[in-house]
Formats: C-alpha cells, structure tokens, sequence
DNA sequence: AGCATTTATCTTGACGTCAAGACATATCAT
DNA sequence: ATGATATGTCTTGACGTCAAGATAAATGCT
C-alpha cells in the first residue's frame, strides 16, 4: 500500500466506474522519475553544473573530438525546444564552458563548442553522476534491472 | 538501438571505465516520462486544464465530500513545494475552480474547497483522461504491465 | 538569374517550479 | 501565564521550459 494505492483506492470508492491500471503505471513512472530527477541534481549542483547544463556539456562531450555540434544537432539529441537550447548555450557561454564558433560550411549556423573549462567541468563530473545513478538502482537485483529495462525499451519505443 | 542506446555507445567510445547500466535505465525512464508527460498534458489542455490545475482539482475530487483539503494535506498529497501550490491555488481561485474557506478550527489555516465549476471541470475531464492513460499503455501485454508496475514498485519503494 | 520555400537560430512573453525566508497562529514546557 | 518552539501559509526572486514568431541564409524551381 504505497501512496499511489492510496490514490488509486480513493477514486475506486469516488469513482468506481474508472479502470485504474494505467493511472497506476503512469503515476509510479511519474513520482519516480520526480524523485530521481531530484537525487541527480543534486549531485551535479555539488559540482557546480545544474541537469540541464550538464545535459548538454555531456552531450558535446560524448560525441568526441573536436567536441563540437550546432545547435541543431544538440537539439534534436536532448528532447528541448529551440528556445530552450538557446538560452542554455547562452548560460554556458556566460560560463565559459562552451564557445559559439562560426560556421564556415553554413552561415545560417554556428557551431558550440566546448571550452577547455567546458571539457574540465564534464570530466570532473560525471564520474560521480554515473556513481549516483548506480546508488540510485542498487535496490534492484540484476534480474529486476534487467527486466525493466527492457519493458522500458518497449514502452519508450511507441514514442521515439 | 534506440537513441538511449546511442547515447550509452558514445559514452562507451569515449569514456570505456564508464558503466552505463544505470545510465541505460534512468535515461529511458527520464525520455519516457517526458513523452508521457506531453500527451497527458495534451488531452488536458482541450479540457481547458493544465497539468497542475487538473492534479490539484483531481486531489480534492478523490478525497470525497465535502471536497475540502487544506493546502498543507494538498502539498502532501502532490510532491510540490509550498510555493508552488500557493500559485495553483491562487491560479484556480482566479478560474473560479476553488475557494480558500476560513478554517474555525486553526486560524493559521484555510480549506481549499471545489466549487461546483471546480467539479463539473473535474467530471468532464476525468473520464477522457483515464482513457488517454489506457491509449498511451497499450502496446504493453497484459503481463508487461503487470511486471512494469511490480518493478516500478520496488523501485519507487526506495524514495517514499 | 530571381522568387518561393525551407532550414537554422534566436527573441519574446508566459507559465510552472523551487528555495529561502516572512508572518501569523498554535502548542508545549516550565 | 508566558516565552520558546513548531506549524501552516504566503511572498519573493531566480530558473528552466515552451510555443509562436522573427530574422537571416541556403536551397529548389522555373
């Protein structure tokens, strides 16, 4: 009887015309990922870098050398609108982390690329951000894991 | 090869000490639920409810009559900060979906109650909801669903 | 070549969220 | 009783996000 049940046994006496499976599933995968979302900031604040500038220091980084992507591709790679991409390289240029460069193929474009502080700041980081997310599954057995991930795979792929 | 896995095998070119099993949950997870999320939030919109607006109205529908609650048990129930459920209460009073009601016994205190718009909203969006819900799970089998919410259960049991 | 369309990025204005702290009232300990 | 502490709600200021549209350059069509 978790809080979820709670929710689901109010509506089954308020409204018990209304099939609660789904709302169970949905409302689980949402305050767990509230939760989750909360523990990873957390040690990434403790760094220096909030979730969404470490999502795209990341993402520069994990594409390799020269370490470098347009606004574009770093778009189409983090589930943000444009707007938002926009005003997440800018905190990152007032940081120092990333650069704008010119385009020379595309002069519509430009290309962000990631400072040596940028480079610093990612590396110095995510070692322990992928140390947090371990802790944050340890209470799962290999099997469990292993299990969801895969019913997560099939769930995700009706969407992407 | 999903763009999580993307994601995990540029991880894996850059940086092999890295483990990314956790990586691999948590980021579906995280673009999951941001999926879910959008097509929640878009079944509610043409019911003229924001996501918010619908938990807290939802909240005091499920806890039955007389559909009072104060704003400390709403906060409780809705995994908000103070602030933030000032601001949906100020916004659905404004809307005319609840009233703030002296509380006799606590004069530090106030009952958020539903008005008879603030219900009739309720009603008439509750039901397309849940049906949304069903819609977005359904390309789970039965025993996908079954075995999701167990795991999700075990997991969430963690953090609440 | 020249015009229309598409692509790439940025701007604007609105919203939802939070942490920290302010304020009033209630409760507890003596 | 009364002073200290706890509780309940609200305020403030800062962020992160989005949709819609603005701007500029590239591409395609004739």
């Amino acid at each position: 009887m978790d809080r979820v049940d709670k929710i689901l046994s109010q509506w089954q006496r308020e409204r018990p015309d209304l099939d609660v499976e789904a709302m169970a599933i949905l409302g689980r995968l949402k305050r767990l990922t509230t939760h989750l979302g909360r523990e990873v900031e957390q040690v990434l604040l403790q760094h220096g870098l909030s979730s969404s500038a470490f999502d795209v220091l990341a993402t520069l980084r994990r594409s390799g050398k020269p370490y470098r992507l347009s606004p574009g591709d770093l778009l189409a790679m983090t589930m943000v609108s444009s707007g938002t991409m926009t005003n997440r390289i800018d905190q990152l240029e007032k940081a120092g982390f990333v650069e704008r460069v010119l385009n020379p193929d595309d002069r519509r474009s430009v290309l962000i690329a990631l400072t040596e502080n940028g480079f610093a700041a990612v590396e110095a980081t995510v070692g322990a951000h992928v140390a947090n997310q371990q802790r944050l599954i340890e209470n799962l057995s290999d099997e469990d894991k292993a299990a969801l991930d895969a019913l997560l795979r099939k769930f995700l792929a009706k969407f992407e």
